[in-house]
DNA sequence: CATGAATGAGGTTTCATTCAT
DNA sequence: AATGAATGAAACCTCATTCAT
């Protein structure tokens, strides 16, 4: 990715969070440092740049949380390590995480997008399904759980973000919520 | 509130929900039946109708939901309750789900909204307050189980939806997720 | 003229004056203390609306100004006379003095209703006439002159609004005018 | 100030003159030869255009008049001149005269705009002063000085044009109409 | 590749006027 | 007469996209 590319996008994420979608090209543009035109050089419309921000976060996402992980350990210390890593990144890039919420309830995602999404997460996917089968975890359907995972995560951000929680205590509220999910997903 | 403009909210509530808050309000007014200036008859501008909307909605979902409820029941059955009817609700009003959604997260509603927003779901808040001060559930700041629990709802709605569940299946769905849920929030 | 009538064209004279010619009638039948539909009962359109309004102050001010005429007086004093009584009564109807001036330059006035008003001031005009007949004033058109004693006096006004004069500094200026004028157009 | 620049200003002049401030962008960008949207790139609002058409006829204005201008003439000769060539300019620029009468009467005009056009005339206002202080010219303030001679000119002029006078008769008139606010103004 | 002026379709909103009651 | 909801044409303005330089 070219380092023009690159600067478009993280000016869009930046307008995106601060103002939703709804911002004019021109206005991205100016913020990249880059002509209107040249914006459309990069990305052929503004679906394109969209969808390219969209790809670009989720993909820095999954690999920073991904890439550390250490399949070796138990399961609970995998879904603890999880469960703080994907807190800590969105808390860390707050931006980032809002843009991500903001687009997927936009209802502007092409399917395609969903689909390149759903190939991130299938290591993590895989962890959950042998759980299941291990019958460490709940009898369920795997995706599920990694859906009600990322609910209560999401509800944990937006909640600290909310009440505008300092960094130590978003650590408690994470760890508060961790026990939460891992007593209701776990089995006895 | 006039018959029109209850024309007009529910024309919104469909087209927001098939094509998001993009819509022209004339697209909107042809929908409802009534002329592109009527609508700004009963709405000032594009942005009252919005709120308009989401209100509508969610005075409606609180009171379907809290209406129905008998407070006299245990701290389980009450929130198993509350779990059956919010869930059921969601899915019987596909399209009113999807809207709460989207507005929400496309950071267009004011806080005045939110503030009366907040207002609705007064009695539940009771509730899981009385039911954390009882350790009938776990020790945690009552707004926070709150955000969960609506959290792991919607998700559980979500993934109904996108894996096209009839009925039954969703019932069974909801069954799961309140046993996990419950099995995270209550004290043993 | 009917009470409703008189209600509309004096709200008009108000709206107009504090926010111009584009208010809309909605907003002056409001004023009106009438409903929308029933200012178009008494007038046509918009536009008759406001050729009414105009006559309306045209008519008012010349027969005020007129009436009160003692044509014996001498030359000057008769000058003298209408100009003190014009540059009252556009001080004390400020609005509508304000509202005529709007409404010539607007353009919006039929060549009817200027015609109209010609017939008014005729007595003025043969005043004039005759003064420059018995060379008590200087050899010129006699309606250049009414237009250049409209001219100034509109001045002066405008002159004494703009600086936020009192009554007392308004009459002083009203004299110096008076004077400069007189001076100009009498022969010596 | 680019070419396109002036191309609507002179647009607007044309149409302003011929229907009013109230034509269409859309039909100013016409006759300017330009699209709707472009006319929006050079003025950001339909109110900065009616501005900017004002203060271009005003710069012009002045700087025609006060450039030609020999301060060292006798007071009288230097009145003489500014009367002449305000007269001359305002017939040979008929349409630019006819708007800013139009504008200024509207009520349309910022007070920014208004202070910034004082600023074109102070080098006038300082001979009027000076011709007070000499006693060259009746003792008034010298602003009302300058009020009565503008509204004795416009008088004229629009005199002339009313009644359809050509070229020579106008000259006339506007050596009539100096003698007499020559005789109004100067202490003999 | 980069630029940024130009475009014009399309959006929201206004308002004079009508008409059924 | 009086009403005021309904109308829809038309206004102002925005912005994704193109293209000549």
């Amino acid at each position: 990715m070219s380092d023009k590319q690159q600067q478009i996008i993280e000016a869009t994420i930046r307008l995106f969070a601060a103002e939703g979608v709804g911002v004019p090209t021109a206005k991205i543009a100016k913020e990249a440092g880059v002509s209107n035109g040249t914006l459309f050089n990069y990305f052929e419309t503004k679906q394109a740049l969209i969808e390219g921000v969209y790809l670009f976060i989720r993909k820095k996402m999954a690999a920073d949380i991904i890439n550390q992980l250490d399949f070796e350990l138990s399961m609970k210390e995998l879904f603890s390590n999880v469960w703080q890593s994907y807190s800590l990144w969105c808390w860390a890039h707050s931006l980032e995480h809002k843009v991500i919420n903001l687009l997927i309830s936009s209802q502007i995602l092409s399917d395609d997008v969903k689909k390149v999404e759903d190939t991130l997460w299938l290591a993590l996917h895989e962890v959950v399904k042998k759980g299941i089968e291990n019958k460490e975890l709940v009898a369920a359907p795997h995706l599920y759980l990694c859906d009600i995972a990322a609910g209560q995560l999401n509800a944990t951000i937006l909640h600290a973000r909310a009440n505008k929680f300092k960094k130590k205590d978003l650590v408690e509220l994470v760890n508060l919520g961790f026990s939460i999910h891992w007593n209701g997903i776990s089995k006895k």
